[in-house]
DNA sequence: CCAAAAGTGTTTCTATTACACCCATGT
DNA sequence: ACATGGGTGTAATAGAAACACTTTTGG
């Protein structure tokens, strides 16, 4: 039973639209898709879908994200509601963007083809529908925000990664160099990595040490205090 | 005309409610209202109200605003997104919170009494309705967030304020001292405040020079470099 | 003359930057 | 043996924190 008071307000059609990335070692890429209806069918864009009445906006996120990528347990963070009357011209549409961080690596075993999706890197980025590209654009600036003082930056990695890799990681995000011994001496200072008797020879000769995130560790420090660059 | 895939898809109710910041020189304050309508009828709740289907999120949220306090031109900034199924039990709504910044002095002049609004300390909030208590903790964070690097505690104070007013403001936000002659150095250093000939002897027998906040010159420096604690 | 708040300078310490050499190994 | 990327230490600099005395003036 509708109270009176709410009777006469409009009701809107609200989306869900998510900004992927993924990191390859180099780049930082999103995930777009080749939109499959009208309007704009056939042109890229992020994924998307309605938000249902009977779920949460979080969970029509997640479950949007999970159509796609066929993953569950993502970090995924809201980042904006995006309102403009007219940012879907075939109808009145508000979208809420979120933002989700995968490894590229466990994503490409479960990925759901139907949508020709593709990685793209943020440089030679499309043009996408709507405000998609605006969205992209925001969801940058917040991942850089992020990455600065919270430990997001390992969904992008497997679960064991190196030194180096994570350095690219930090480099693409900024697009900048950073000082190899200065990072490094900065990330093991705040004690939330362990480091493996393993290497990784991928890329070197000499191989480089494996490390994982010690969440454990983490959780028992302070939590917004940390700064990892 | 709707697009075929549009169709089936579920239309909510899409409301807009503000935390209202405002500084009496002491305290951090928000704006809180007696709700005139059921649900929860006569219970504190924050500023808000539905969304049209011909306005944006953004403009619906300075509508409402202007609505309560008749102010326009507010500092507002959209907050987060309330997206839970159950958040109103009366019925399937969302809730895009914004934040706004006001000067106490000026709004009391404009003051709409139609909704019994409340000046109510951060410390002793009372039960809100539905999450509104969350928005105003989450809320809290963005703004101690958001005033060390952007000039936005300009907008809860005078005009012309003294550097001891400034800290009075900085240590209501994040509920913590500061030491009098870093805080000064500090932000003197930023080269954004002009120092006046006059001085405010409200609140000593001394008296403190007030200052005024230059808008054109913090637009010629960094944006979004500066650091104002 | 004294209480109360404003103004100001120096020292210490910590964090950041800049920078160069040796190591391990596959070819 | 050498090229490639990995690992590490130190010195200089800048920024943050800690700290105490003098000034003004209304009562």
């Amino acid at each position: 039973m509708t109270p009176q008071h709410y009777r006469k307000a409009d009701r809107l059609l609200v989306a869900a639209d998510c900004i992927i990335f993924g990191f390859d070692g180099r780049e930082l890429k999103v995930l777009i898709v080749k939109r499959s209806f009208e309007p704009e069918a056939g042109r890229w864009s992020l994924v998307g879908g309605f938000v249902d009445a009977r779920e949460s906006v979080n969970d029509a996120a997640a479950r949007i994200l999970k159509r796609l990528t066929g993953l569950d347990n993502i970090y995924m963070e809201q980042l904006h509601c995006f309102g403009d009357v007219n940012r879907d011209p075939a109808a009145r549409v508000i979208s809420i963007a979120y933002f989700a961080l995968i490894n590229i690596a466990d994503y490409s075993r479960q990925l759901n083809l139907e949508h020709e999706p593709h990685w793209c890197s943020l440089k030679n980025l499309p043009d996408l529908i709507f405000d998609h590209g605006q969205m992209v654009k925001l969801a940058v600036e917040r991942l850089q925000q992020k990455i600065a003082t919270h430990p997001v930056g390992f969904e992008l990695l497997p679960r064991k990664f190196t030194l180096p890799q994570l350095q690219n990681l930090y480099e693409a995000i900024y697009q900048a160099k950073l000082d190899r011994r200065n990072f490094s001496r900065k990330i093991l200072s705040l004690g939330i990595l362990k480091k493996l008797d393993e290497k990784e020879k991928g890329s070197s000769k000499k191989g480089a040490f494996l490390y994982v995130f010690d969440r454990k560790r983490y959780e028992q420090l302070s939590h917004e205090g940390l700064k990892f660059v």
